[in-house]
DNA sequence: ATCCTGACCCAAG
DNA sequence: GCTTGGGCCAGGA
């Protein structure tokens, strides 16, 4: 029969797949552009997830993820008080324009491969 | 099992 | 423009 496997490998979260894809999509997006919370679960096969695009972003190691490049809709950033300028900043150093308190979508709207809406 | 919370979203008002 | 309520889903207490 089957052994006990060790404690470690043992009973990896069964959101890992979903987790995985999401990775996977958010590091598509290109330096300059941007992708909102719900297009980013869309494109990876899991829509009406958004709010575990933005769980996996809060609970992902540092320098793992360009997690500047995901946004809430319209553009708007999510983050609150230093967080978000920190973010704003970021996101300015790639290049990024803003108008207002908003980025410009219409400017830098990443569409991911075979998306059928835009 | 229930209750609460969150880097959400959107239609209304 | 901004605020609100309801809908959505998973993780932690």
């Amino acid at each position: 029969m089957r052994k006990p496997p060790p404690p470690e490998l043992r009973r990896v979260p069964k959101s890992s797949r979903r987790d995985e894809a999401f990775r996977k999509t958010i590091r598509q997006i290109p330096k300059g552009k941007v992708a909102t919370y719900a297009q980013v679960a869309a494109a990876a096969g899991y829509p009406l997830y958004h709010r575990q695009v933005a769980q996996l972003l809060r609970t992902a190691p540092t320098g793992s993820l360009p997690w500047q490049r995901v946004v809430g809709a319209g553009g708007a950033i999510k983050l609150k008080y230093e967080a978000a300028l920190e973010q704003r900043t970021r996101l300015e150093m790639e290049g990024v324009r803003f108008r207002g308190k908003r980025i410009d979508m219409a400017e830098h709207q990443h569409r991911f491969k075979g998306w059928e809406f835009d």
